[in-house]
DNA sequence: GATGAATGAGCATTCATTCAT
DNA sequence: AATGAATGAATGCTCATTCAT
């Protein structure tokens, strides 16, 4: 009654402004570059901010993992799973090519990389990273899709291959050095291996 | 007079020690972890031998990348070069998947990012990375290569779809889900491009 | 109307207990690691009912001050008061001796050390002193103590002496140096002063 | 040759004037109060300056500790040791009245709060703590002393006893009320002991 | 050329305090 | 009166870099 925002849906809307931030610095300076002070202004808030909503700079990272692959899942491969099989990898060819803030990549860098630093963190890294395969695995064993035929550990196999294919085009535009988006189908068909089931090139 | 060694051999020598330590160092602890201190400790030197010898920490990463390169240059290379067309890709592999310090991704990862650093910086990045480009492209064209065949702007997008593999490949290792030989073969067969010419598998 | 319990009564209470947690915490931590939220959640409240109880973090030591000495001349204070001369000094001796958690002397140097702050916060320091010169004193005057004899001044000065004698015994204790029972009968004999006027001992 | 000041006597130097303003500034403001820049500006160095010559705060402290008892044991205790047995109680007893910034036990209040910090400060501070008992026993066994004919254990007690009364005299300054000479006077004789064996008061 | 003391900007984090609910 | 999200000053510490020796 008193206001439309509920102090829990305003706190709710202060950390996605700031899951949001924290992305865009992050991709602009890295992950040792994005200062926490940085992350806040431009959300518009003061450092505590951060402070109530995240325990920590590795629990920003993981929260933030999380969104992202939450996003990812929600909105693209819902998109790839109803089409064709043979459309799919050039969509995601194509959806590789075009997107112009590949995020995950650079995230799951440095997840990485701070999994090293202690236990704990490490432990959550691992979690968001399983996700993540989880998530490809999931996009080739849809019914009608390009590998559903496989036995799992083959699929296992290829959904592996097929997330290094997408780390390495999205890298290379990082490099400075994008792949076109024929370049990137032919890395997409090679991950999901050789003609298996015959109807991946047939 | 004083010894064998003259003075230019000497720092040569103190530089070459240097960039040994600060490979070994950010093996170890990644790039932002890689204190100057610890490079010079670990060379045996005082900080000061540091500046002695490059400009700055970026100065340091350029040398350093482009030592990497030249090593990969004189002792990986040629190799390959020495093989069978039809070995090639296994060979490349086995390669990727028995190494155990995949430094140069991190490396290209750094040096990327430090490029937005300044502008004189960012050149001598791109000319890393060229060198790298052109060392993968150099290994699809010697006579008898993979993609001999082909002309100049083809064997620029395969060599990059080949590098993209590479990087795809090595990255995964980094996050804890190393590919087995079998997938990384898949996906350099598929960077490679399709039988385009009739070279590559036939 | 709504239950036994008043206002007034509910707020007094809800100040009452989060004294305690405050000397509970302060004892673990020191005053300056006993964080305002360790306070209130010990006390199972929420941070801002600290601030509807105490103006600020001083307020609330001199308010715990205040309360300790209440509870000293309200507890201790009259069973020493109750004995015969001759046993009153073993008796504080094995008060001083055994008694576990020492929390006055930190608290009083952590308000002396606050006096500095401002000049509203110095005169509730000097007060809270004052008051436990005062304790002191009266453990020295009641009829038929030890320096009952003595005059104003002369009293004064023996009661500063024997609160010197309380402090260092007390401190010893934090230092890791506790003292044995002896040594804190002749600290105290010493600080009533030498047989003075023959009232003391005779 | 190159000028009367070699490196490492300016680097004593530097400590030493960091070492007086942080004994200073701690005086001041207690020990959480005494920020690292306000010590090392009050002697007119960075930030820096200040981790170039300690580990740590902590580590300051320790050496802090180490230094005040240095300078006791080298400039104070000899002045004690070759008086009279009879001046020595008396001496003690003005020295304790008559000084400003009785530092040492502020300090000695506070490397105990810290003990509880961590271990390896605890064992630090246990080591300066230790030292000081050392010092006061020192000063009752010299030859003709106090106590010179008592046994170590006996003697042990009476030097705890002796630093308590030492300690509660100056803690008593800090709250604002310093104890006259007499009564310090009555404190260090109780402290000492009962007239034992004989020498003392006879 | 090498040394290492000193510099100082930068950063993560803590915490007393405010204030809208 | 109590809640707790947000504030923002303050702090300890790291580290690339400079410079006198």
């Amino acid at each position: 009654m008193s206001g439309r925002r509920s102090r829990a849906e305003q706190q709710a809307q202060t950390r996605a402004r700031l899951l949001v931030a924290a992305r865009d610095v992050i991709v602009e300076h890295g992950l040792e570059g994005a200062a926490i002070d940085a992350i806040t202004s431009r959300a518009g808030f003061s450092r505590g901010a951060f402070y109530s909503n995240f325990r920590d700079k590795t629990d920003l990272l993981v929260q933030l993992g999380d969104a992202e692959i939450a996003r990812f899942t929600a909105e693209v491969l819902p998109g790839f799973l109803a089409m064709d099989p043979e459309e799919q990898l050039a969509a995601v060819a194509a959806w590789l090519t075009q997107r112009q803030t590949p995020t995950e990549i650079l995230l799951l860098i440095e997840l990485s990389r701070s999994r090293e630093r202690d236990a704990s963190t490490g432990a959550a890294v691992d979690a968001v990273i399983a996700r993540i395969v989880d998530g490809v695995e999931e996009l080739m064993t849809a019914p009608g899709s390009v590998l559903a035929g496989l036995d799992a550990a083959e699929r296992r196999v290829r959904a592996r291959a097929l997330l290094a294919a997408i780390l390495g085009a999205d890298l290379m535009g990082h490099l400075g050095l994008p792949l076109d988006e024929r370049a990137v189908t032919w890395l997409l068909a090679g991950a999901v291996g050789p003609a298996s089931t015959g109807q991946v090139t047939a």
